[in-house]
DNA sequence: CCAGGTTTGTGAACGAAAGAACAAGCGGCG
DNA sequence: CGCCGCTTGTTCTTTCGTTCACAAACCTGG
């Protein structure tokens, strides 16, 4: 009940850092540190350091007042409010560029969430190999959920198809869900799921840069 | 300078909107909606109605009482604040297996941001070709931005080389960033960033799952 | 054992964003 | 022409997140 305890309420913001501080401090147990103050853990992820106090002491934190966090008690305490005890099987679904590439890319299997199958809905596509596994049938993703206990869904099919893969995704028993289709994806309650977008991140970065370039023309003017 | 000012001091969370809105937008223009309410838009974006208006309303807006909102106009006015009337001309740097989807990945370019070259360092990748294009040198980044007049850099290296890309696509004259390197990345401020970061979006979900799991198992223990 | 320097944990102030609620304005219909 | 229903724009309230600032706690050296 504690460690269910130690586990909930934590704000969203600060779990979406979570791993970020993983990361920089897995870098620094690599250097052999063994403490870590949180002005130097915030310098390396980039953050405020009373952020980090903060972000830590939902964690049930123990750090220690003149010393620092303990770094490798600190990655245990973070890998086990993420759940990254558990390993979280994934499925793809889509193996068309961006499928391919995530099934190659090495990241997610070395950071706990291994990729037990390929789907696609495809004739040309199933049955042929990646990463020396096959290609499965979308019609078999219930199976496939349910024997390989998969955790974890990516969606990775045009916008069109995206709601209906989730759909079944959320029916085959996934329990969260990660998606790269350019679309609004809904799924009920309980069933987390992340988006990314990568047309949208370019749009956004096209506001910024559009409006720095307003903001010099303006300075401009004002000099002239 | 109206138009500047129009442009300017949009929320964060409201920017991020936009090209949501967009999408849902240009739905309804090919189902030939001509006009839209709050209410049906914020039923696409799956968002509140009220967060609509308001987010609208920073464009200078357009609405109209009783009516709803212009289609084609919004799209115009959405168009315009995120800077799409002109096209912005990315590289991507790193040519792994990412880089290599990025590229194949046609959701850029038909969304007004052309990839107009390719970079990586590998000598085993340089002068192969990727989607009729080939592979160019690290070394020539500076030429290729500055001949090119590239916009935006794609940085799909690995960690431990993503802040030397970030360095050199700033000092090439870059005007914003996107990176899918799993670290933190600097940049000097008035260079927009955004990061995408695979691995830890899973590690997000991984928390939400978790604590799911936890909240059923915590409700077994008060039913037992 | 004490003093001094360091670093945490957190209360409080501040700011941004979300959501509810409603007045104002518009078109359509009688 | 005036009323009615609909939808916007905006104000107000509440929630969430960030940052500051400082007391409490700890280690080290003498």
């Amino acid at each position: 009940m504690v460690l269910v305890a130690n586990v909930r309420d934590i704000p969203d913001a600060t779990v979406a850092r979570l791993p970020i501080y993983r990361r920089s401090l897995l870098e620094l147990a690599a250097d052999g540190a063994e403490t870590v103050s949180s002005a130097a853990l915030a310098e390396r992820a980039g953050v405020n350091a009373a952020k980090v106090r903060k972000d830590l002491s939902y964690l049930g934190t123990y750090g220690v007042r003149g010393v620092g966090y303990e770094v490798t008690f600190l990655l245990q305490q973070i890998g086990d409010a993420l759940g990254l005890d558990i390993e979280a099987p994934v499925v793809i679904v889509g193996m068309g560029n961006l499928g391919q590439a995530l099934a190659r890319y090495g990241g997610f299997s070395t950071r706990g969430f291994p990729i037990v199958a390929y789907v696609d809905s495809s004739p040309d596509r199933v049955g042929t190999a990646v990463e020396g596994k096959k290609i499965a049938h979308s019609d078999d993703l219930a199976t496939i959920v349910e024997e390989l206990d998969v955790a974890v869904g990516i969606i990775a099919v045009p916008a069109d198809a995206a709601q209906d893969v989730a759909d079944q995704l959320v029916a085959a028993g996934v329990r969260s869900i990660l998606s790269f289709a350019p679309t609004v994806v809904q799924v009920p309650e309980g069933v987390p799921i992340r988006k990314v977008d990568l047309a949208t991140e370019l749009q956004i970065l096209g506001y910024y840069q559009h409006r720095e370039a307003g903001a010099e023309a303006s300075d401009a003017d004002r000099s002239a």
